[in-house]
DNA sequence: GCGTGTGAAACAATTCACAGCG
DNA sequence: CGCTGTGAATTGTTTCACACGC
C-alpha cells in the first residue's frame, strides 16, 4: 500500500494526526488544513504534508483536508479499521486497569483473555473476562487468534514469556516491563516504561 | 555540564543504557565494553561511545566502562541520584496502579500527593497516601515541592487540569491522558498512550 | 488567493574507520 | 592487542519554496 518505504518516525506520528482528527471532527469541523492539524498535533505543517504524500493524495488544493475522509484513509493505513485480538499476561494492578481500559476498542483492539501464574488469581474475573492459567497460553492464542500480547509482569520473567508468547506465534508485543527484551527479527515490540519517560524529562529539569 | 548541546534522542537512550548497566551490575559483571552494552540496550557500540561522549570519557582505552562507575555518571547525569517530587492527578484505575507502583523510588521520583475531583473519592487511601480534593492543589504543590505531575484522568479534562498544573508552578508532566496538551514553552510533556503504541505496531502487521 | 504535494536544500543522526592509549 | 573516543563520510529527516489546481 505504500508507495515506498515508510520511514519508523513516520508511522509514529500518524496516530497522533489520527488522535486530533477525531478531536477536531468531535467539534464538528469538516475542513482542516495542515497548518491547524500540525498546530493540534504539535508538529509543522510540511511535515504533515510530507508524511501523508507517503500514502497519498487525501487533500484539496486551495482547501485543506476532510477531515472524516482524512480519518477513514489514516484508520485504513494504520489497519484501525479491522478487528485484532490482543492477551494480557500479569494480572497485577496493571494488568487490572488495563483490562479495565475502555479506549481499545474504538481502536479495533479487543482484549481477549488474560493469564497469571498466581494459583490465587485464576479464575477470578479481571474486566469481563477470567484469569487463565498460563498453560492455556499456547491453547488460547490459536484458538482465539490472538495477534498481539501485552507484558504486565514483573522484569524477571518477562524475557522468558515473551518468548514463548513468540513461540506460540505472537509478532506485536506491547511490553510494560522495565527490561529490553531480545527477540528474534521480525517480532515488533512496544516499550512503556514511566521511569524511562520521567528520566528523559529529569534531565531537563 | 554537557560539552555543547545534546539532541533529545540521546537523552531519550541514556536512561535504557542504565536500565542495561544496572541488569548487568546484578549479574556481579564489572567491566562492560560498547558493543556488549549495545547488545543488551539494542544499539549499536558505536551510538553508545558516541553518545556516552557528549558528557565526558567514562571508559578506559583496551578495556571498556567499569560498570558501577558509568552508573554513577548516568544516574548524575540524569539527575536521578538527587530526589524529585511527584503527584498524581486522577485516582481511578491507572492513578491507583501507579500508586502502588514500587519502582519510582529507586530512581529518586516519590510520590507524595493524589489529587481527584471525585467527592467519593477524596479521603480514600491510595498507595500509602490519601486522595486530596483539587482544591488543595496550589497549596500542596508548593508546600511539598512537586516538580513533576502525573496526568491520570479522561482526556476532556486534561487540558485544563495541565494549565493549572503548570500555573501552579509544575515544569514536568508525564499525560496519560490520550490527548495532545498545548502548554506554554519551557515545558517538558512526556506521552504515555498504549493505543498510539498500538496503532503504530498494527501497521506492521 | 489559498493550501496541497513535492523536488531540492538544509539540517540532523548514525555509522565508519582509525589514531591513540592502556 | 583491544576498545575507546572522535572527526569524516554516510545515511536519514525536516524544512523550504514553489508549481499546480481548486
Amino acid at each position: 500500500m505504500p508507495r515506498e518505504n515508510v520511514p519508523d518516525v513516520v508511522i509514529q506520528r500518524l496516530p497522533l494526526y489520527l488522535r486530533s482528527l477525531v478531536h477536531i471532527a468531535e467539534r464538528g469541523q469538516k475542513i482542516v488544513s495542515s497548518t491547524e492539524l500540525g498546530t493540534w498535533a504539535g508538529v509543522s505543517a510540511a511535515q504533515i504534508r510530507k508524511d501523508l504524500s507517503y500514502f497519498g493524495e487525501f487533500g484539496k488544493q486551495g482547501l485543506g483536508y476532510d477531515v472524516d475522509f482524512l480519518i477513514e484513509q489514516l484508520r485504513r493505513i494504520l489497519k484501525s479499521d479491522q478487528t485484532w485480538h490482543m492477551l494480557i499476561v500479569g494480572a497485577g494492578a496493571l494488568g487490572h486497569a488495563l483490562a479495565n481500559y475502555r479506549a481499545f476498542e474504538n481502536w479495533g483492539f479487543y482484549l481477549v483473555a488474560v493469564f497469571d501464574n498466581d494459583p490465587q488469581k485464576i479464575g477470578n474475573p479481571i474486566g469481563h473476562l477470567i484469569i487463565q492459567p498460563m498453560e492455556e497460553l499456547a491453547e488460547t492464542i490459536r484458538e482465539r487468534h490472538i495477534e498481539i500480547g501485552i507484558l504486565a509482569i514483573p522484569p524477571q520473567s518477562a524475557q522468558a514469556v515473551a518468548e514463548q508468547l513468540v513461540a506460540y506465534g505472537i509478532r506485536s508485543l506491547l511490553n510494560y516491563a522495565p527490561i529490553n527484551l531480545a527477540l528474534p527479527p521480525g517480532i515488533h515490540v512496544a516499550h512503556i516504561d514511566p521511569v524511562v519517560s520521567l528520566q528523559s524529562m529529569a534531565y531537563y529539569l
